[in-house]
DNA sequence: GGAAATAAGTGATTGGGGTCACACGTTTGC
DNA sequence: GCAAACGTGTGACCCCAATCACTTATTTCC
C-alpha cells in the first residue's frame, strides 16, 4: 500500500512539518496491516522505525520473568509508538501488539533523524510524547503501591476515564453519560494491576450491584456514578 | 555561591556545549545546598529549572494516595533531574529529595530552551535521559508483577548492581569483589517493591545465611555469589 | 556524651487475595 | 451451524505476607 503525504499529515505530530518534508518521508514509509493479536513491535529488538497508528488499537505489553503478561499502555489512532529508539538506539523495551485489527504506518528511524536536524520541533514532539509516557508510568506505578485491591481497580478505571477525555466528551453531548469505550477485559485489568482475574471480577461485581458502573455490551462500560468512582479511587470511600 | 562555566562542564550532558554558551548558562544558574531529607523538587509544582546534581545523592519519590512513600529512582552526581518540564511544561510528577547532604545546580528552563534552539544535541541528550528513564521504569514495572517475594527483592538487587556498573567495576580492580554502594535501606527497598519492611528483612536474612550477600558496614553491600543472585532474580532458583 | 531518631531482626497472629475448580454465556472462525 | 476459544461469575480452600508488638543495634544531632 502506498503512503501519501496526506496520510502522514493526519498525524498531529507530523502535521507541523513542511509539505516537502512530508512527501520525502512518505516515500520511505510503509503501511502494514495487523490482525488481532498481531505483533507490531518486538521487545528486545532494536526496531528501526516509529509506528504511527492509523486505525485500530495497540497495546504495549511486557512479560514478567516468569512469563506472565503485563499490560502497560494503549496506543490510539493518531498516536505513535516505538519512539524510544530515536533517542538512544537501545532496544524496544516492551512488545506492542494489536488489540484489534490495525493499520500502522512505519517510518524508518534514519529518515526521521534526518528530518529532526532541520525540524527540532519534531524532536520536541517526540520528547513530549516521552514525557507524557513518563507521567503515565509514574501514575500507574503509584497505583501499584495501593494496598487495597478495590481501590486499585477503581483508580485504574478512573485513569482510563481521564485518559480518553476526548471520547468521553464526544459522548457527553448525547445525554451527559460518561463511559469507557473498549474497556480492557478483566484479565487485562488484572495483569495491569498485578492482580488475579477473579479478584477484578469480584470488584466489578460489587461496582455493578452498587450501580456505580454498568456494562453496555462489550466495548462499552458506562460509569453511572462518576463522583463515587472518584472517591473510591482516592480512598475517601471504601467499597 | 557562584556558578562557573567550569562547574557546568563537569556534567556530561553539558560538556558538549560551546564555552560561550556555558558561560551564558552559568550566569543564570544558581547553586543550592540541601541537607539530608531536603526537598529538591516538589511533585505537582511546575518547576522552572533542571537540577544538575554535583555531589550527594537524590531520590525520586512518590506518595500513594493513601500517603505511603514510594521510591522510584536515584540520581547520582553528574546526573540531573526535573527534565520533564523541558518537553511539556507539565508539573513535576514526583518529589525529588536528598538522601544525603547534596549540592545541586539549578539551571532555569527558559535559559535551557533558548540554548536548545541552536544546539539540538542538548535536546537529544535530554531526550536520551528520558528514554533511559522509560526503560528503567519499564524494568521496575515488570519487577512489581513478580508473584514471588524473594524473587522481587533479588531482582531489585540485581538492578541496583547493573545500574551502578561503573562503581562496581572500579571496585572490581581491587579484588574481583562485586558490591552495591550506599544500598537502599530495607525500608526503602520495601517501598520500591510495595512490600513490608519485615518481608525484605526476612529475605535478606536468608540471603546472608546462605552467604549470597554480606553487609560491610552501612554504605556497602557485598555480593558474594553474583551468579546465584542472578539465578534467583530470574526465577531459575528458589530461595 | 547521652537522648532521640532511625535501621534492623524476629515471633505470633490473621485475613486478604491467589489458586483451583467449576458453570455459563458470547464471540470467533472453520 | 457448531465447536473451540474467550470472557465472565462464584464458591471453597489455604497459604503467604501484612500487621502488630517487641527487642536490639546503629546514627544523628543537640
Amino acid at each position: 500500500m502506498l503512503v501519501t503525504p496526506e496520510l502522514l499529515s493526519a498525524f498531529p505530530s507530523l502535521k507541523l512539518l513542511p509539505a516537502s518534508t512530508l512527501s520525502q518521508l512518505a516515500q520511505q514509509a510503509s503501511v502494514k496491516r495487523f490482525a488481532r493479536r498481531g505483533v507490531v513491535l518486538n521487545a528486545g529488538e532494536q526496531e528501526d522505525a516509529i509506528c504511527f497508528l492509523f486505525e485500530g488499537r495497540l497495546q504495549g505489553v511486557d512479560f514478567t520473568i516468569d512469563g506472565r503478561e503485563v499490560g502497560l499502555y494503549f496506543v490510539e489512532p493518531g498516536d505513535f509508538c516505538g519512539e524510544l529508539g530515536m533517542f538512544d538506539d537501545g532496544p524496544q523495551p516492551e512488545h506492542v501488539i494489536a488489540l484489534t485489527a490495525a493499520l500502522v504506518v512505519f517510518i524508518p528511524l534514519p529518515a526521521l533523524r534526518e528530518v529532526t536536524l532541520e525540524n527540532p520541533a519534531l524532536l520536541q514532539a517526540l520528547g513530549k510524547r516521552l514525557a507524557t509516557r513518563v507521567r503515565q508510568m509514574t501514575r500507574q506505578r503509584s497505583l501499584l503501591g495501593l494496598p487495597n485491591i478495590s481501590q486499585r481497580v477503581c483508580c485504574q478505571l478512573w485513569f482510563l476515564l481521564s485518559g480518553h477525555a476526548e471520547q468521553k466528551q464526544k459522548d457527553n453531548g448525547k445525554n451527559g453519560e460518561v463511559a469507557i469505550f473498549n474497556p480492557p477485559t478483566h484479565m487485562e485489568i488484572a495483569i495491569m494491576l498485578s492482580l488475579s482475574r477473579e479478584s477484578v471480577s469480584r470488584v466489578f461485581q460489587v461496582l455493578q450491584t452498587r450501580q456505580i458502573v454498568k456494562r453496555d455490551g462489550p466495548g462499552k462500560l458506562i460509569i453511572l456514578d462518576v463522583d463515587c468512582l472518584q472517591e473510591l479511587a482516592e480512598g475517601k470511600q471504601e467499597l
